[in-house]
DNA sequence: ATTAATGCAAATAATTTGCAGACTG
DNA sequence: CAGTCTGCAAATTATTTGCATTAAT
């Protein structure tokens, strides 16, 4: 059994809910992969290794009760798909909008104090992305691509337009 | 014309885009409702008004050019979809998880320092969205949900789950 | 035994694309 | 005019749901 995993279970039991098999597969699979931040897709097809039978439906019904149950955290891309990961100690994310690739920023840079007694807003939880690139994408030199001032999200498609107001 | 609408046509002209109505409906569209957070399906109801023949691609097609000239700035809510704004200053979000409206958090209460020179990233920008519940959803005197600690991207569905690992 | 959970396939939902014709510069 | 844009409809993609069956407690 992977490290971490009975802990987890014993939150399903807790709730009344069933152990299965593929649960169980999922659970690893999440866990396993965790720091890759995989795909439904992806964790499906890890699931089928050791479960050929499982269905997709299964994986995300499982993935939304994980969810639910706070054993994992779902991260959306910029392009609206979706990623995985065990739920540990909150934090921030770099995407590189080169290579799509999810790293994570254990000391959250930006986060100064924790989000409390702001405004009326009863606060459970944030979602901190910061979207650039990486090391190796970034060529060694060039100058940061026009189209993407601080604070929108773009992602870069086809060509790169003029944005400035002058 | 709606106010700030000419200099972003320029911006449009300057990369050799045409100005065709469509992306002036859009646009205005845009302005008008950018406080509301609209989706591209709002958008498109209220572009229909202006100029009924308009199709659904177009308004796709054409949040996607804004976006990538940094007119706008699209905004994923925690069950995938999208909102639009107007690509103003960088701001953080309030999301809440009773009624799923966006609040726009100028001070960016979290924010202490601003992203740069960490790790071997260049940062484009970011994104930081913090749920909860607004006032008008959260009953008074009622404590916090067990179903989702800080940190956790959880949506309420159904039932929660009792999550304490003790 | 009960009743939750699964697998399949069909249903959604949101967005994208191909293409012929319309319109802008 | 030339080339960009548009509308339509079909195609995609990711995810959800209905239902009969299987399996966990």
């Amino acid at each position: 059994m992977e490290k971490g995993t009975a802990a987890r279970i014993e939150r399903l039991k807790k709730n009344g809910l069933r152990l299965t098999v593929q649960r169980e597969v999922i659970l690893n699979a999440l866990i396993a992969k965790s720091n890759e931040h995989p795909s439904a897709e992806d964790l499906y097809r890890e699931a089928r290794q050791k479960c050929p039978g499982i269905g997709r439906a299964t994986v995300y019904r499982t993935l939304s009760l994980f969810q639910r149950l706070g054993l994992v955290r779902r991260l959306q891309l910029m392009d609206g798909s979706s990623r995985y990961e065990i739920n540990g100690d909150p934090h921030a994310h770099f995407i590189c909008l080169g290579c799509g690739r999810v790293f994570e920023l254990e000391a959250s840079p930006l986060l100064g104090s924790s989000p409390s007694g702001k405004q009326d807003f009863q606060i459970f939880g944030y979602s901190l992305r910061i979207f650039g690139l990486c090391s190796k994408c970034r060529v060694q030199g060039q100058k940061a691509p026009s189209f993407d001032p601080p604070g929108a999200q773009v992602v870069p498609e086809q060509q790169p337009f003029e944005q400035s107001m002058g």
